[in-house]
DNA sequence: TTATCTAATCGTATATTTGCGATATAAGAT
DNA sequence: ATCTTATATCGCAAATATACGATTAGATAA
């Protein structure tokens, strides 16, 4: 690959693309689903609930909270993270500006 | 990376992170957007709207279609392409059944 | 202080994605 | 039949992502 060319395109494609790219791992849906629940979370309970080592788990949150998703916060000797809702009312208009609403106009048959 | 782990969590888990993964680059969001406001598009087209080669855009389009975000018909000698609104429609409804649901109860502050 | 417990980071192996040029395929034009 | 024209596929190189064990750092307990 000579370069990566996402900064040729709009920023609210990149950042469409982002949150999607966030939440494009199945143990990254359900770190997601886990504290949508519960409101908070440690970060040994969702150790203990997903399939994967604590290594594994911790580079995934990493990951959803530089992109926004989740605020995390050290309480004590443990990790506290919970979702950060306004990163997906952003994602949720943006779509569906994007695509819900071209929707209504464009629904009839085509290829 | 001994394995890949992804069979480990649910359907709907795997279903949701499978649209996002399709979504999560800048150059099928614009593909996506296109066809969104013209309802079908010719490949050629696309290639001279994205600032990528053609074979590249052919790659996006292979992944949008597998992934059934689109759908394609050849037209002679071109290719037309449009958007599946099936495919959005279900992830609209499970995203929000997973997360903004949710998020009505929970929105009080934490972490 | 030393020990323990929790979580983050490092190092590394492997898998996947991104991108392009070159080539193949298939339809239409000459 | 040959020449375009449009698109898909192949082959490769470089970049990123996934996963784990080992180690480190920070807070509390003994």
């Amino acid at each position: 690959m000579a370069f990566n060319k996402k900064e040729e395109f709009t920023q609210k494609e990149q950042d469409l693309a982002a949150f999607a790219k966030a939440i494009s791992h199945p143990a990254r849906i359900a770190i997601l689903k886990t504290l949508a629940q519960r409101n908070e979370c440690i970060c040994g309970e969702l150790v203990e609930i997903l399939p994967l080592a604590q290594s594994t788990v911790s580079q995934h949150l990493k990951e959803l909270k530089s992109a926004g998703l989740i605020d995390g916060t050290i309480d004590g000797p443990r990790s506290c993270y919970c979702i950060n809702w306004k990163a997906f009312e952003k994602f949720n208009s943006e779509f569906n500006s994007l695509f819900n609403n071209l929707k209504l106009k464009n629904e009839k048959a085509c290829c």
